[in-house]
DNA sequence: TAGATTGTTAATCGATTAACAATC
DNA sequence: TAGATTGTTAATCGATTAACAATC
């Protein structure tokens, strides 16, 4: 039950999705082997990671899949509701205060903030954007965790800034730029950019793989549909 | 200048961003070990990096800065222009959709789909939001390379299949869920939640280290600040 | 019991880091 | 020239996969 690695995490999360989302056939229980093939991943990868949260199979049987969800909802602490408030009232900030799946793992988020007095007042989803001064006072009488970033690039560092000085223990930078931080802080950015980075990429060697240019649409629906992730 | 893996290619997206946010003192060119500091990694995981896209760099001088950017930009077709379409005109198809970051790394939405009547004919940044039953026209008429999901989960598997047979070569998934998807298409899935996971685990981490209860709201800015990433 | 499935050790694979001769 | 920095090979590290005895 020692410290997790990012892969192990980020694949702890997909072993939660995927179970949750489980079809009637199984009931109870699931091997590594069935999950595996679910997910297209190894079995032997699914015991290790689930060993390493502590959770044990039975053999013949597998893995109870309550026991799964239990676990990973308290290895990752979904139960221990995190507040968090969203620092710019912009479409990607807005999009995020109102995204409901956040709750599922124990995200709240209880403010939305802007320094743009004409956003000020104004309901964006379930909250009315409140004027940055009232940020520190907010987050310290809240006792908020985490800040989460979605102002412009050249905001971020005086944003970053005051979220740290309130008291936030992590922050989530959803903006292009990447602030100075104390080390402590726990820390995470979202580049949407660089995921786009990679589709192009991959985009652009499929185009060159096939350099004949057939100009008829024939629609050829090739072959095996395979399951995502 | 062989086939790039996936820590290289989103490694080469951040030197690129470094690249170019970089200030008046590397006018011209910047060492493996300059940048390296300045990304908080390992100057030879930037040569090697560099050696595989093709980059030579100079003894006692390092990488001219304007080749950087100009291999990079060529390796991952920043300069091909992708048109897109995003199905799903919430808050996030929204915020994608009137992301401005996205046209530097050669993705240009062109339109934006949903299927709530209520939804169509309305200006949602600068697109007006179009019906479903016009998307597989406009894919094979404007010839949109990439799909944007983001529509809720229980509709993705529906938006997937329509976007393939309209003749998409790769999808960008920002719902939840999981499509069963033909094998040759790029795909990626944006989750969001898998983010929010890795930061929970890291806060609870945190809290868990230093259980004493100290009431007190002493703000100590404790020591050395780090440039993140 | 027989056989499916676990838990875990060992083998492989790939990515990161160290070392250093080549070079400008 | 001397010395900083490259390019690349070798060593290390860590994560994935294979193998298989233990077990229900």
């Amino acid at each position: 039950m020692s410290k997790l690695n990012r892969p192990t995490l980020e694949r702890l999360m997909l072993y939660y999705h995927s179970v949750s989302t489980l079809g009637e056939e199984h009931p109870t229980s699931i091997s590594s082997g069935q999950l595996a093939q679910l997910m297209d991943m190894d079995a032997t990868q699914v015991r290790k990671d689930f060993a390493a949260v502590g959770l044990r199979g039975c053999p013949r049987v597998g893995f109870v899949t309550n026991e799964i969800k239990e676990k990973i909802r308290d290895m990752l602490g979904f139960d221990r509701v995190q507040k968090a408030v969203v620092v710019g009232a912009g479409r990607l900030g807005g999009a995020l205060a109102s995204y409901k799946e956040f709750r599922k793992y124990g995200l709240n988020i209880v403010a939305l903030f802007d320094k743009d007095p004409t956003k000020v007042g104004l309901t964006v989803g379930h909250h009315v954007v409140q004027p940055m001064d009232r940020l520190d006072t907010f987050i310290r009488h809240q006792n908020v965790q985490l800040g989460i970033i979605t102002v412009p690039a050249d905001a971020t560092q005086q944003v970053a800034n005051a979220l740290v000085a309130a008291g936030v223990k992590g922050i989530w930078n959803f903006s292009p730029a990447s602030p100075t931080l104390p080390p402590e802080l726990a820390y995470r950015h979202e580049h949407l950019s660089v995921g786009l980075a990679a589709l192009s990429y991959r985009l652009k060697e499929a185009e060159l793989a096939k350099p004949q240019d057939d100009p008829s649409s024939t629609q050829e629906q090739s072959g095996m549909a395979t399951k995502t992730d």
